[in-house]
Formats: C-alpha cells, structure tokens, sequence
DNA sequence: CGTCCATTTGATCAGGGTCAAGACGAGTGG
DNA sequence: CCACTCGTCTTGACCCTGATCAAATGGACG
C-alpha cells in the first residue's frame, strides 16, 4: 500500500521540491482512511488532531451559522491540504468538511506539522503558498458578493468548478462529482429556486446540460460571457 | 530613534517570544518610513519589494476590480503586519494599501522574509497565526455577505472598527480616524446612500452620532442588537 | 465668499427572495 | 416487478429590500 501511495504523490504540487527519501519519512507517518460520500472528514469547532491530504474524491467545505445557515467555503480536489489549523495557530478546525464523493484522504497528527515545518522548508513554503491562494480566493469571493449580480456569481462558481473538476466527456465538461442546485446556492450566496431558474434559463440557450445533481458545461466560452456581463459601470 | 521604536515594538504580538537580542537584529534592518494621509503604502499588482509593520496610524487596504468598483478588504492597525506577499509565496502585492490617516510604518525588504522566518520560529508562528485569522475574517466576510442584510452588515462592520480602533470620548466610542460612508460602503457591500440612510435611523434612535468623516457610537449595546437581528431562519 | 466634497433625503423600480404547488426520478419494500 | 415515498428540481405569483436616479443642503478650506 505504502508502495502504491508514494507514486500517486511524488507529482502533489504540495510536495513538490522535496527530496524522494525525505517524502517517504513525511507520508510513512500518515494513515491512509476511506470516507464514504456523505461522511464527514472534521467538524468545526472539533478539536484539531489531524490534518489530511486529500488523494481521490472531493470533499466540501461548508461553516454553518448559529442562525442556522449554511456556507460553503471551498470545494477541495485531489492533491490538496485540508484541516491545517495548526499551521496557522488554530486548535479547532474552522469549519465542516464532508465528503461530497467517496474520498481517499492521508491523515497526519497535528503535533507533526511544526517538525515537519523546520524539516522541510520546500513543504512549509509550498503549504504556505496554497494558504496565500485560498485567501486570495475568499477575498475575491468578498468583491465578487460586493459587486455581482446574482447571474454572474453562478456562472463563475460554474466555471471554477469546471477549471477545478472538469472531465470531458462528449456533450461538453461534466462537474465530476454530484452537486446539488442547493449547493450551488451555498457557494453563491442564493437561493435553489434562483439557481434552477438560471440553469434552466442557460440549458435553454444550450450552454449547459443539467438533471438531478449533475451538471455539464456544454459552453463555457459563452458562459464566460454571461460571468462578465453586466458589471459594466466604468 | 532607534531605541524609541523599539521600546514601542516589544510589546507588540507580532513579536511575543523573541529575545529582546534578536528583535534588535530584526527591527535594525528595518528602515522606518513616514506616510502622509491619502498616500499608498503599496499598490495592487506591484512588485512585493518590501513587507511592513505598521507602528502608528491606520491603513485601508482596497481592491480595485477591473470594471472599476472598490472593495475594501480590511483596515490595518497599529501593530499589524502587511503586505506580508513573500510569506505566502507571492511576488506581487494582492491589494492597494492606502494610508486613512498619518501613518509611519516599518519597512523591510521582501528578502529577508525567508531568513526571518527559519532564524525567528516565533516570529514565523505569530506570522501565520495572524495570516489564519485573516483567512477566519475573509470567510466570515463571505459569511455575511451571503446571510444578512444590509443592516446587519453595516451594523457589524461598525462594531469591528470599533473593537479595532474605538477611542473612549465623552459621547461614546469614536472611530478613530476618518472613515466617509462611502468608505463603510466598500466594507459592507452597499452603496452610500443607505449607509447615510442607516446612520440617519441610528442617529434618530440615539444609537450613534456621525458627521463628515466621522463615526461615533454611543450605545454599542443596542448596536449589537440590531447587528443580530432578522438572521432568525432556525 | 465661493467652490468642492460629503452628506441627506425623496421617489422610483427591479432583482431576486419568499411562498406555494407540482413534476420528476431514484431507491425501497412488498 | 410494481407501488410508494422521499428528495431534487421546476415553475408561477407576489412582494420587499436596497440600488438607482435626482436634487438639495451643509461644512471645510482656500
């Protein structure tokens, strides 16, 4: 197993520039676990043990409100670091993460992180450029909820989905996982009723293909478009 | 000039658990800069030459898009870091950082970060610590944005600058710099009528007092109140 | 004293949330 | 194999929040 796994992660941009020998010390100290879809991976405010790479499946990141709303934060993919709270001074995990699909994750104890840190500079540096990514993303989330319709926000979260989890297959590009209007409307600040009247709106004009929890992208040059439109005001 | 900064510096959390030896190397290689109100520390897209502390005034950080709105990202205080790109794997600052009031600030080159960051390890956690909480504060902007009114947002935001830089006067807390409605615009997502609309209605009910460039809140009790409301949906 | 900018306030209107009802599809148990 | 049930999705009608348009007022500063 332990075989099988190194091949699939010498290629992670996370690990990238450390030597082979030293990847092998840092993954020999993970446990690899199976998350069924729907299972959760860590919960907010749980105290945070472990941090984990996730190597196949996707999994959804949502923070839920004392009022009772739900957010999702971010989708993450294969290759990506999730649960890091200890690399940034955290105890507790900031949020939920549920396994949209089955997932295969690698699980370290948190207590490794600051070794691993002064260790390998290349995995702390790298690490700390995904966090620097993630926040460039949130804030464009902000100034998108600060400056975008409705219509323009869903097209976008499409288009991230598709960059993030695209699969080609003949009628366009599939969103690899299933997704709900409802989770759609969790990412973009809306409502499911709004995000099914825009996907239907679109699949008229042939630029997506949708049904229960699947969405494919038939266009997403136009759909580019439709993102961009409107936020015109010079 | 040199020993009046420092005595100003160890006390700052940024610092906390470095020798005071080693904060004299640090701070030594920095040069302290002055800047008037209105001028920018840092401009969007520019190259990340130098990272800043900021030792006294107040620092609105915005980002233009390209079809030409703002949107304010936060307000550094004294004491805090930025335009920290290098630790995050950047070479371009992210936003424009101008100055909401006379600032002097901390200046060090950008590449020093590295060797900071494996010769101080405290220096480097409190770093990431603070980039974790602003990461914290981006989602929760998100949040916001997604779940509440305008009320509330605006309402919230005010709180916050309070909490940041509230000064005691004799009416209540006052934000101490100049903050226009249009600034709070660009931090709630709104436009700058109804934040006028709103601090009218306040003002009216006696929950602050505002004037040209100029906030002060006189029960921030019922502030939080309203700040609360409506979100019910169980 | 005049000009510029921040602010106030009114009137209008539409984007999209809310309420309501049904249709569709998938899995389950008989 | 079929009926049932539950969850997802669709669609219509209505209305409210807050943006937009427009104009006037009031300080601050040269």
């Amino acid at each position: 197993m332990a075989s099988l796994d190194r091949s699939l992660i010498a290629g992670l941009s996370v690990f990238e520039g450390i030597a082979v020998a030293d990847l092998d010390r840092i993954v020999g100290q993970a446990r690899s676990i199976r998350i069924a879809r729907g299972q959760s991976v860590f919960e907010q405010e749980q105290e945070a043990r472990s941090f984990f790479l996730l190597l196949d499946g996707h999994v959804r990141v949502v923070k839920s409100t004392p009022a009772g709303h739900e957010v999702t934060v971010r989708y993450i993919g294969p290759g990506e670091l999730m649960g890091i709270a200890g690399a940034l001074g955290r105890t507790t995990y900031p949020a939920n993460a549920l396994a949209a699909a089955d997932c295969v994750v690698l699980a370290w104890p948190s207590h490794l992180w600051p070794t691993f840190a002064t260790s390998f500079p290349s995995l702390s540096a790298n690490t700390y450029r995904m966090v620097g990514s993630r926040l460039q993303d949130a804030h464009t989330r902000v100034i998108e909820m600060s400056t975008e319709q409705v219509e323009q926000r869903v097209a976008n979260a499409l288009l991230k989905l598709v960059k993030q989890s695209g699969k080609k297959i003949e009628e366009g590009i599939l969103i690899d996982f299933p997704i709900s209007r409802q989770d759609i409307a969790e990412m973009t600040g809306t409502t499911l009723h709004t995000v099914s009247r825009l996907l239907s709106a679109w699949e008229d004009q042939g630029l997506v293909k949708s049904g229960r929890q699947r969405v494919v992208v038939v266009e997403p040059h136009r759909l580019v478009v439709v993102a961009e439109a409107r936020g015109s005001k010079s």
